[in-house]
DNA sequence: CTGTTAGCGCCTTCAG
DNA sequence: CTGAAGGCGCTAACAG
């Protein structure tokens, strides 16, 4: 068995030129077949077919894009693809992208505005159509030529700064709010807050909305129960052992961001404490724990499909002001968060 | 604030013709800063690079692309983003692409043969120097005028066929082997094999490895022990009551992979009984499970390194013979598939 | 060291 | 309905 092609090994790709010479027609002939335009004879769109066919001839997309202006492209620019709320996000993205003929780009972050700035500029250099992110940097100004240009760019999780974007975000204050009043309605009073960095977006608006909510349940916050990091396997146990190797430790954990979640339940997983815990953000299993992951869980789906929207409708106007969503997101009873004070 | 860039909305982008006539210099001159070619003197490109602040300049790939015929592009094509064995492999090649200045195209197939066709088309179009995919479909000869033409194919998971390419494998073989091996340790003998269906080649080696070290342990196998399907909750629901409320029950199962050892400890979590299970895929909170779940984790880092490897390897001599590397998988110990036979 | 010329593969424009 | 010419933005191959 031949692994090669009809055309053998180390052969250049064929061109629209040789296929309209073997059709023995113009290379507009061609052009107007493989675009499926109108006003081509049956006879010759036949002939053109069989040269295609003949040849192995695929259209050169980059000859393609540079001539229409046009590239088909969107390009995604997330923390990690192994986070299930960016899986989703980059599910539905290319899901969209498939149905339309479009094809989709990934870069990752982790959450450095510097890899964000240079993953972004490489990108743009390729002309996509439309940029889906969740910025990190202070500024996205850089992306402003491009904007000017016409690129769509739609924030998620995050808003943009010093570009017209569209925006989706969770209603993370209403989240904070759902799991506090939750956990007080056990009877809790000292919850302990683990958030992630505040130089990110969410991580902010969440510690802001758990100080309202203990304030409008007129709790004083302990401020040794707040910490805010990023979540390593190291520091969260360190953490953990802060709120509740202590005198009047904490009876409960709201932990902001599932990253946290799952450090932190690794953690309780080596001590014998019992303290109630609900997570923003669910985890994949978080059905499967016992007892039960109680979780803030923003469908990501929804915040997908709010994107890919706010995207087309951008996408035709895009100097239109920028737009933001907020989804609302569901507290999730399964059993951690139900766990009532010891002390 | 104005939110446009220094040209104001609906602007053309730059180009390098713009920039040479802004600094006074030949197109060329452009091109050799850009692209930081030796011999420009300090001032032509002192010139040259205010001039390129100025307009906002950026180089558009699309016409570099066409020009070198290089797109610096890497394709990957998988069954699914959110799947870490997945993610794992696209953080990886993101990662290279990143340090190699290459972008990555990420498409999904779902497992269908025919989405598989469909989005590698789509991608070919656009000439990616590199594709690493997870082949379904019967064959890959849809590639070979592209493979012909110098692209490089790498495959994961799964080799291709009808074109030469690299392959990475996991030791499904010897995974199986060490779990069998683990339960008939433990006393079981009535092992239940719940796997994918046989479409997808790791699961048509892995019960094949299943049957093999059933005989060599010289237990006849029972039939009636052995699901392949697709994994859905519903699916693996009636499996479960099939091979476990019957006179005779299964006392452990082998879950060949990830997707179906979810739904097992879905369906487990409704029922009394306990029998061990030992999963073909970790889970990514295998250990926070109780008991912990014993599995054979593929590393799927090191599968995406050596494809890369493999890949780079590739690149200056795309008509090498292909190459398949195998990797070792590790049974990891955690209580799950402990449990001894109650029966 | 710098500039000119040609053309990558395709689509747009306009003429037959 | 079909075709010929021109150029998208850039770089390779030469000239100076």
């Amino acid at each position: 068995m031949s692994f090669t092609g009809v055309n053998g090994a180390g052969q250049r790709r064929p061109t629209m030129k040789e296929v309209a010479a073997r059709a023995g027609v113009a290379l507009k002939t061609v052009s107007r077949v493989v675009n499926e335009e109108p006003n081509v004879s049956p006879e010759l769109t036949a002939k053109v077919q069989a040269a295609i066919k003949e040849l192995n001839y695929t259209p050169n997309e980059s000859a393609r894009m540079l001539r229409r202006g046009k590239t088909g492209t969107i390009a995604v620019v997330i923390r990690d693809i192994g986070d299930p709320f960016f899986a989703s996000l980059g599910r539905a993205v290319e899901l969209w992208a498939r149905s339309s003929g479009s094809v989709v780009m990934i870069g990752l972050t982790d959450e450095d505005p510097e890899r964000e700035r240079d993953v972004c500029l490489e990108f743009v250099a390729r002309r996509p159509d439309a940029l889906i992110m969740a910025p990190i940097g202070e500024t996205q100004d850089y992306l402003a030529p491009h904007v000017d240009a016409g690129m769509a760019v739609v924030t998620i999780d995050r808003p943009a700064h010093g570009i017209e974007a569209d925006a989706v975000l969770a209603d993370n204050a209403g989240g904070i709010d759902q799991a506090i009043d939750h956990l007080v309605r056990q009877g809790h009073r000292r919850i302990a807050y683990l958030g992630d960095d505040e130089r990110i977006f969410t991580a902010r608006e969440r510690v802001v909305a758990y100080r309202a909510a203990m304030a409008r349940h007129r709790i004083d916050v302990d401020e040794d129960l707040v910490h805010l990091s990023e979540p390593t396997t190291e520091g969260i146990g360190i953490t953990l052992s802060a709120v509740l190797d202590r005198p009047e430790p904490a009876t409960a954990i709201l932990s902001a961001n599932n990253m946290t979640t799952a450090e932190v339940l690794r953690g309780m997983a080596g001590r014998r404490d019992r303290v109630a815990l609900v997570s923003f953000d669910d985890l994949a299993l978080g059905d499967l724990l016992s007892p039960g992951l109680t979780a803030v869980a923003q469908s990501a789906d929804v915040m997908a499909r709010t994107a890919i929207q706010l995207m087309t409708e951008r996408l035709p106007e895009p100097h239109r002001p920028g737009r933001t969503v907020r989804v609302p997101v569901k507290l999730t009873i399964r059993g951690s968060g139900e766990i009532p004070p010891s002390s």
